[in-house]
RNA sequence: CGAGGCGUAGCUCAGUUUGGUAGAGUGCAUGCUUUGGGAGCAUGAUGCCGCAGGUUCAAGUCCUGUCGCCUCGACCA
């Protein structure tokens, strides 16, 4: 009988559709709602304050390797955005344009922002001439839009938030060890904060940023097996300088090109957490970045004393941990699910039962173990457990990635495990793009990256048997 | 942009074959009873049947167009 209801709300189960249980969660644990306009969507506030909860650890890691928020404008001129060659190529096949303000037809059409480094590169032109100008390092929160051809929540949307991180350097070598510091704080995020483990390399020049000379990526795996780009931070050298004339007069006297980076993580990051962490239950959220950490559910609420005991844990609570008491009329097995929807770490039951015993039951969301605690020591033990939470998922997901990661030492062993086994394959490459391009077409597959830990599986591509160049990381993708 | 699917109540959908007063479940509101896994009963409110044309005495249903959404490809964070 109770099943029986169960079923009602219930969602897709992963392993049958795991496309449509993501649209089904991302619905059901209200993160977001279509909108009229294509491609769009309201992020819904559940899922704004986990935006927000990366923001902030994002925010202060930038600030502490010295970066600085600024805004600029939405609108790129055509002119402007036509200046370096690769980039524009890369970039004008999804722009949006205006053309009109008012009535008035534009003298030149402006795209909305697909990303802003011309405008950066139009404002370093202007405000860097000494060699003490620099390093710039500056970072913006925004939005910014590319006129996808098909969108899915969060993975690929017309629009969507991002931060951006550009930074203009006296040499090479800082702005390279740029590059990396950045990927390496992105990398410690995910990691730390998000509980995905991520893998860190380069990207083959197809698949790096149009404009850069590398382009460097942390990849993670999904639960289905796909990997999903989650971060990049791009060493675009000198050429963005060149083409918008950004130069410095050196301690030598002698005029010198900037050398540049840029680095950007999304929105992206949430579809991440729903694909990596979540279940048929519906989002796990990782207790560090969780809107909330746990939710009291007053069991009885009629009774005497439950409503006021439930009010009593969560201001004592609310000191240390991010927690909310529903004290609604719904049922508490309605409550139950539906916090398990909405991935909330912890769920604390208090009941009049509990109350003669001086005691709650605590209910961790990824394992579902339940835990009877005494209420003196109860702010201690929901510290505990949010910390195991957080180390769990994230050994869980180490775990999934290492199971789903492949050898491939000859092509047809590649063809075979990527038609098969769903995951990241290791296999070498001659550094050719004519081989990334027949692997794309015979299996579907790209390349994610050449990792910085190497391993010499053999000495010849996977594809043509030439010489082999690097490992690299190869899978299917969103 | 290619292939397929779908637009009817907040949501999930039936009704379209064969044109004839707009339906169900769930949700929502109110009351009582309930409360340790999506409660029960009673009463009530809710619809430009995606949009625009056309055919017809009559269109949710037939025809034409159009817009949107979903899935899978191709392209991208």
């Amino acid at each position: 009988m109770a099943n029986d209801k169960k079923l009602v709300e219930e969602i897709t189960s992963m392993d049958v559709d795991f496309a449509k249980w993501y649209t089904d969660i991302v619905k059901k644990a209200d993160l977001i709602e279509y909108t009229s306009v294509k491609g769009c969507c309201v992020i819904r506030p559940y899922a704004y304050a986990i935006w927000e909860n990366i923001q902030t650890n994002l925010n202060r890691m930038f600030k502490e390797t010295g970066h600085e928020n600024v805004y600029m404008p939405m609108f790129i001129p055509e002119s402007l955005l036509q200046k370096e060659k690769d980039h524009v190529e890369g970039f004008a096949p999804e722009v949006a344009w205006v053309t009109h303000g008012g009535n008035e037809k534009l003298q030149e059409r402006m795209c909305v922002r697909p990303t802003s480094e011309t405008l950066f590169c139009e404002h370093y032109k202007n405000i860097i001439h000494s060699y003490r100008d620099l390093p710039k390092k500056y970072n913006q929160w925004c939005s910014v839009v590319r006129w996808e051809k098909t969108t899915r929540p969060f993975l690929r949307s017309s629009e969507f938030l991002w931060q951006e991180g550009h930074t203009a350097h006296a040499t090479e070598e800082e702005a390279q060890e740029e590059t990396i510091r950045m990927l390496n704080i992105y990398a410690e995020f995910c990691e730390k904060y998000l509980a995905i483990p991520v893998i860190k390399g380069r990207k083959t020049d197809k698949e790096k940023f149009a404009g850069a000379i590398a382009t460097y990526t942390i990849e993670s795996l999904m639960h289905d097996g796909k990997a999903l780009q989650s971060g990049t931070s791009h060493n675009f050298g000198s050429g963005f300088a060149e083409a918008f004339g950004i130069q410095f007069t050196d301690k030598d006297n002698s005029l010198k090109h900037v050398h540049q980076t840029s680095w950007g993580v999304s929105t992206r990051l949430i579809g991440a957490i729903i694909m990596v962490h979540g279940d048929d239950s519906g989002l796990v959220i990782p207790p560090k970045i969780a809107p909330t950490q746990l939710v009291i559910i007053p069991i009885a609420s009629h009774k005497p004393g439950v409503l006021e005991k439930a009010e009593e844990l969560e201001k004592k609570l609310s000191e240390k941990f991010r927690v909310i008491s529903d004290t609604t009329d719904k049922t508490p097995g309605w409550k139950f699910a539906e916090y398990e929807m909405k991935g909330v770490p912890i769920r604390l039951e208090i009941g009049p039962k509990d109350i003669e015993n001086n005691q709650c039951v605590l209910v961790r969301r990824d394992t579902g173990e339940k835990v009877f605690v005494s209420l003196d020591e109860l702010d201690k033990k929901v510290g505990e457990l949010l910390e195991d939470i957080q180390n769990n998922l994230f050994n869980k997901a180490l775990k999934h990635r290492e199971e789903s990661t492949s050898y491939a030492k000859d092509y047809d062993e590649f063809k075979e495990i990527i038609a098969n086994k769903p995951g990241f394959v290791k296999a070498m490459w001659c550094g050719d793009e004519e081989c990334e391009n027949k692997i794309k077409e015979d299996t579907t597959a790209t390349s994610r990256c050449m990792p910085f830990e190497q391993e010499e599986i053999s000495d010849k591509c996977i594809c043509c048997g030439k010489p082999a160049k690097a490992m690299v990381y190869w899978g299917k993708a969103y």
